[in-house]
DNA sequence: TTTTGATAGTTAGGAATACTAACTTTGCTC
DNA sequence: GAGCAAAGTTAGTATTCCTAACTATCAAAA
């Protein structure tokens, strides 16, 4: 009988199962490299996860509301996290010209230093994918985009920018096309996150 | 470029990269859906990991300091869960017969049945994986079993009970042996959390 | 034009997650 | 038996994250 933290109860012949375990931990794994490297850096995980996302989104996506929404967790968790980074000079507002309520947060050259630390905490995981052969992480990737795509499409992951959820998008025959850049595209240049995404 | 929360700075053309930032966006379903159960069953996340725990590995498993190592957390973050638990008896201490220190603990009727009500919290994910062919998802449970042998090996996962990492298997030509069980496995077959498991 | 409702964000208060450091008790070894 | 290591606890703290209630602004309808 395979066991885990979440659903044990589970047949030796059930891959599926087996894979939401195997998928688990791996979750495990971000879970304390994350934590592993706030003790390091000085910053809680919520503002190292802010942070980068503010480094390398544009203005209008980083708002609470919506940084709320993409980390899933509550305004309040974001406002405090932000109040922090604030106070220790690592970004600064924008408050918008068109909604006197709302404003955007932007990294501050100090910010930006801390990013630069922060930024490889996952690290650890890439030379663990890279002794696969080619052909293997190819399809493992693959199989990956079409996991967040329906996870996005039923709700649990709020908000994704990736290609196959975008208005560009278009499939093809035997492969992928994006309307906006006009190109072709193959399995592995599939985006999870693309600047120019534009909701369908 | 690819973003994330994580390591934005990464080529289009980097699949490895793509897949950790993909792996880190599962990892965020996991820690929402586990919050929203916790404040459904009225029990805190770490609470619920270490009921599921206890309810499907042996006593010699269940103590103290296994599961912070198991769940890569502190001693005293253990205690805490663990005190908790007891206070509101679903889970019974049993003094260990040869250290007077140490005790394991088992679930009580009351948490048996906290248990049937959690278990099954990551439910949500498994339709998205079986919505997949089926070549599709062994090749992908197969990559995700080397993954989490690697991480391992690495000491980014500490405690696993898996095939690959124990004493009783054996790579054969074209598949995989159990010597204990004096069975072969093929690649689905092979378990990530063994309850006959001896490390290597 | 005012009112009404929705939205952006904050504040307050609380439970839970984690940690480190220091401690008690017990076990093991020399 | 002395000394060290290990199991677990306690105390104290920072952080995470929530809900509920709030202010301020906007937008649209009466």
């Amino acid at each position: 009988m395979e066991q885990s933290a979440f659903n044990p109860a589970v047949q030796q012949t059930d891959i599926d199962y087996k894979s939401v375990v195997a998928l688990e931990r791996i979750s495990e794994v971000f879970r304390s490299l994350l934590w592993d490297h706030a003790k390091v850096i000085g910053l809680s995980p919520i503002q190292i996860q802010l942070l980068i996302f503010v480094a390398y989104h544009e203005e209008g996506l980083c708002n609470v509301s919506h940084l709320a929404q993409e980390f899933n967790v509550t305004k309040p968790t974001v406002s405090d996290a932000i109040r922090i980074l604030l106070k220790k000079g690592l970004i600064e507002k924008r408050i918008s010209d068109t909604d006197r309520r709302a404003y955007s947060v932007v990294l501050t050259p100090a910010g930006e230093k801390i990013k630069q630390q922060t930024e490889n905490f996952a690290q650890p995981l890439l030379p663990i994918l890279t002794q696969l052969d080619l052909k293997e992480r190819q399809s493992f990737f693959n199989t990956l985009t079409k996991i967040i795509s329906s996870l996005n499409r039923s709700g649990l992951l709020s908000v994704q920018r990736m290609c196959f959820r975008c208005r560009y998008y278009q499939q093809k025959k035997n492969g992928h096309f994006c309307r906006l850049l006009q190109t072709d595209l193959t399995d592995q240049d599939i985006r999870l996150d693309c600047p120019e995404f534009e909701a369908n």
